[in-house]
DNA sequence: AATGAATGAGACTTCATTCAT
DNA sequence: TATGAATGAAGTCTCATTCAT
């Protein structure tokens, strides 16, 4: 969404350099604020209770903004999606960072079972996306697209790892990074609903070490 | 909620049996029908779009009624919520009945991910309460009592199966009985984005096999 | 009211005497009950706040039976006014009984004017009605046949002053019952709305000495 | 409120005078307009029967603008119980304009007692104020200070005459205050329920020289 | 006669959206 | 372009009233 409105300005000629930045900067300047602002609303209150003009106040500019720039309430939450989705993902590529195969698979799950300290919101905004799916259907679209992605690269990492022979290779590739996922969100969510009594990281061991177990070789 | 309904007006003489029913039994039917009527809509809008008025309609009472019972939505979503709750749980222990240790784990399993064909609405309703209680604070009192019971329930099977001597002894049942249920919840949601796309069958071989493997003797 | 519905069922047969009371007799006492509820409500919150159902809840009877008894909401605030007013007027004749002309005038005067304690939830509730009686029709008509009784019982009093020989003769009674009125009911609404800012005694002292200087011979 | 609301907007560029009107000043007005509506309709109704869609209808604007302005209608009462109040009060100061001491007294008592033709609205939305004051806790703050100011103006004007000596020294001014306030608002309270049976000139008369000949040296 | 279940109208309130500045 | 004023459509909730028991 971001990106679709750099594209759709991206022709305007760049004026500034006089005064500071051109107009297009601005907006997408607000226009990330309004982002993010929304993001941290959104994980702690839900879509549903998110309201266009508490963004605008939220991101420290006018109540009319988000509404002037994203249409729509759905637009928005479209937006809102992508953006979310793009925030979680971007981070977690970050944990497994030249890595290949079973150990940034490994790496991976780490990230994603590591008792979120600083960015609980983002880990809580993102599940709320995954929540909002089920009913909010420009959120089952970004939803569905990231899942078929995430599993897409857990298989990849799968063959990589049946390549380097760290993995037994008469595994389904798909179908275990269909449950490898469903554990780790599964394992999140409980641990949403219950931080006390749900311990991730001896979850992260036994998951590993059962994963060790089941597919490596 | 319906039982607590009942138990308050249990008192009261039945003078019913003669054609006509007694104002109680017209109120707990019709509390029952608000429900049934409440489930089915939260599982085609969600919990948001839920309008006390619209389950007036699709129950075949008044619009009004839904607020008479339940005073509040509030109130609703939270009976609605343990309903839903109930009626999924029952199920499941259904098609475990007679069973125990790892072969009542196993049935357990394999009904929770059998591609749900009549009982899709109920599934469905289901996984919203999950998501739902994310930001509705009701919703997360009966999901987080759910999840501990759940997770007791798998373990307790783990344990029978380690008496049993069908299960290693040398496991955590709790932190195993976690991670089950998040597989399971993990796979049904992504299954619920993308029903051709995720195959559960599979998912439930390959997942029982794993166990096997990991945890049987 | 209450008399109204006694004469309604004085024809009826007193078939009593065995189990205890008459049905009318239960009747009247059960209308009587929800009467002083409702007074007591109305003095706590007025007469829009007044719901049937809540006065049922106070009289210790069923939700339904105010409903039952008066008809309609208009028909209870009616039958309320007159017995709210009858109850004020009643006390206050007590405090003059045995006394004529101007020192009964004195005597209910000090009764207006003391600083209510037991019976201040009836001051309030009378209160409540004239200031209902400006828009709610039913009580213009109990308090427009109060008022003009209460200015002439007054009068009555400066005229037995006057025959008496304890009031000067030259004076409009009308005109000055009106002006008491007036003092007695403004001072007590100024009381109501700051109790510890007005003084009502030192009023009645100086309101006294005002009057005898002005009216008295 | 008006006022409050001039201040929160006073900041901002006034960039009309050009034929249109500032957004400020649009708002402003429509919140005036709102408040006169809502004071004639309460003159009429009262309090409770009060709609916020009802005064938007009467302003002439949206149903919605009332609620959108005042939030709640607790909030459009308190600012109507200010602004009625004032109404009132101001056309008051007026009739005693230049006035000081006993004379200044005199006038607003006369102003006070004669009969309302053009401005009966204003009587009954200012007495309609009083009267709720006793069970609306927001018009009671109102009512609260209003009988404070009014009971030191009195008094302020009874101490100027009797340093103008055309008072007597050795009276109470505060609590004379009080009964002559007591005085104005009984007989004006008893002249709305039957404007035909109270006779407020000869009233005036009187009371005015009943406190000739009480407080006058 | 008395209870309380059920209805339905109407009030308040919230927001997405549109529009004027 | 950006602001925020204004609209109007819902939605929740409350009750007087009616009706079945």
């Amino acid at each position: 969404m971001v990106q679709a409105a750099q594209q759709r300005r991206a022709a305007r000629p760049t004026q500034a350099e006089r005064g500071g930045r051109t107009q297009a900067e601005r907006r997408d300047d607000a226009e990330r604020r309004i982002l993010v602002a929304a993001a941290e609303l959104v994980g702690e209150q839900g879509f549903e209770a998110l309201t266009l003009a508490q963004v605008g106040d939220r991101a420290g500019c006018s109540r009319g903004l988000p509404s002037h720039y994203f249409r729509t309430k759905e637009d928005l939450l479209s937006a809102l999606g992508t953006f979310i989705v793009e925030l979680f993902v971007e981070r977690r590529r970050q944990s497994a960072k030249g890595l290949t195969g079973f150990e940034a698979l490994t790496a991976s799950i780490r990230y994603y079972l590591q008792p979120p300290k600083q960015n609980a919101k983002t880990v809580r905004a993102f599940h709320t996306v995954l929540a909002g799916a089920i009913h909010i259907p420009v959120l089952a679209v970004t939803v569905a697209r990231l899942n078929k992605e995430a599993r897409a690269e857990i298989a990849a990492r799968l063959r990589e790892g049946i390549d380097a022979g760290a993995v037994r290779p008469d595994i389904d590739p798909e179908i275990e990074a269909t449950l490898i996922l469903a554990t780790l969100r599964g394992a999140v969510a409980q641990w949403l609903m219950d931080p006390e009594g749900v311990d991730l990281l001896r979850m992260a061991d036994r998951f590993l070490a059962s994963l060790q177990k089941g597919l490596g070789r």
